[in-house]
DNA sequence: GTGGATCGGTTCATTATTTAAACCAAAGGT
DNA sequence: ACCTTTGGTTTAAATAATGAACCGATCCAC
């Protein structure tokens, strides 16, 4: 791993619920030498990607992301996008729509939507951080993924999240195929209790599956017809947002996918 | 300057206008090596910094910048609070109000706000790089910041904007002085024919200048009433803002301020 | 107060990474 | 069919990163 690779890295342990991190927790979590871990933040902080706090104190996220956001967001316009199209397919399953976009070897949510449907509804915010594992993007993602980093993600440690979380790798495995089988990942309960999702792949200009977009839905309201119509639709929601965001379908997928959807390539 | 400066650096050579580069032309731009910056594209895109578009093709801002930004807002809501503080200072002058931010060598503005008084205004582009040597924005930050930062930017190139606009790096150092000795820097028609444009400094939490809140207005509509409200406001603005920001005001400042504001430190 | 633990920050010899220049193969343009 | 430029790769040589030990300041229990 090179330099900025590390420099890089530690940015990632900001989260929603640490914004501030000081330099022997970044040692700590980062498992690097104290010395290399404050150049690195010193490096960060001289380009605005972290800032200080105070005299001596703790560090956090730095003022350039808001411009740097705004210049990807007038290039790819993602957010936008992809908005759109969860809304249309939250509107037409009745269910929470939500996308999310593979970094390195975590997922995060980067846009959501409710239906106006039911009282209840499967709750996200802004910026979470979804497991690989445990979820249906997740699996919609490591289905299309290459084997090393499926093979990366399911050698580290599976959090139990739920009393039904499957955390046998091999189990896992067999889950992947059958999502690759059917161009979509189902769980149900495996990240939050009495919740079935639903999704399937988001691919990248290079054909390379870099996200997913997912249906939740409370387990009490999933019907048969339900399903069917969830299936299609995010299917059909993949779709668009992969042409949507400039990417490009394999072609096994393609074909798989106007199959079930029982449409011409 | 370590590796980690130089890989962040080149995300600066994206703009509004120039929002894919490709590998060769990165070279060019950043001076480095072609091999140094292939690699440091490549750690940069590993890391969802950048991506690539196409196959072999050129390099755009990647998607981890909508995520980050998401969590540097929620924890400074910076865009939030200025775009407030923006608004009542446009109103309460009838003139555009911007402010910027310093990140490294340059100045980019992160938010601003036009005034529906007049038919005409002075427009600005979200995210637009201004320089430091043209603009009383520039002359508000260097006015309060370190000699060394100061001498570096004066070193550099001083583009000729307009017909009006100062390159001798001595008479810039007479103005600096003169904003510092009253709070307020000044620019006429500097950056932009027929603009008049003030500012005041915006400190971090460490005491330093890290941006500047401006108020630009048309020459043609400026008269000492109308530039004895701007002067009153920005400066307040700026106080507001620092505060706001979670920064704090340099006592030397604060007492010019307060002095000038005829009010109460 | 006093002693110990922890904090942010610094130093320096050792080590590992980064760099530069030359070299590919492929794609475009004339 | 040529010359140029593109993205990408290799190598020894140079440079930057590393880790352990070391500061002084702060904090906390006693």
């Amino acid at each position: 791993m090179g330099t900025v690779s590390k420099g890089l890295s530690l940015l990632g342990y900001f989260s929603r619920y640490r914004s501030e991190i000081g330099l022997s927790e970044m040692t700590r979590l980062s498992g690097m030498n104290k010395a290399t871990v404050y150049r690195l933040l010193t490096e960060l902080a001289e380009q605005g990607f972290v800032e200080q706090i105070g005299t001596g104190r703790e560090y956090r996220l730095g003022p350039v992301f808001p411009r740097l956001a705004a210049l990807r967001e007038a290039a790819v316009p993602t957010r936008e996008v992809a908005q759109k199209v969860l809304s249309g397919l939250c509107e037409r399953t009745g269910e929470t729509a939500h996308m999310s976009i593979r970094q390195g070897t975590t997922l995060s949510v980067v846009s959501f939507s409710y239906s106006a449907l039911h009282g209840t509804r499967v709750t996200m915010e802004d910026a979470e951080q979804i497991a690989f594992h445990s979820t249906s993007s997740g699996h919609a993602v490591l289905a299309f993924s290459p084997p090393t980093f499926v093979d990366e993600i399911l050698s580290g440690p599976l959090e139990k999240k739920t009393e039904q979380t499957e955390t046998n790798p091999e189990i896992i495995r067999e889950r992947l195929q059958e999502a690759a089988r059917t161009c979509i990942a189902e769980s149900v309960s495996g990240h939050e209790m009495d919740v079935h999702s639903h999704a399937c792949p988001v691919f990248d200009a290079r054909q390379g599956c870099y996200g997913a977009v997912a249906v939740a839905a409370p387990v009490a309201r999933m019907t048969p017809d339900l399903q069917n119509t969830i299936r299609t639709e995010v299917l059909r929601s993949s779709l668009e947002l992969t042409r949507l965001l400039g990417g490009f379908v394999p072609d096994t997928f393609k074909s798989k996918a106007s199959e079930l959807l029982g449409e011409p390539a």
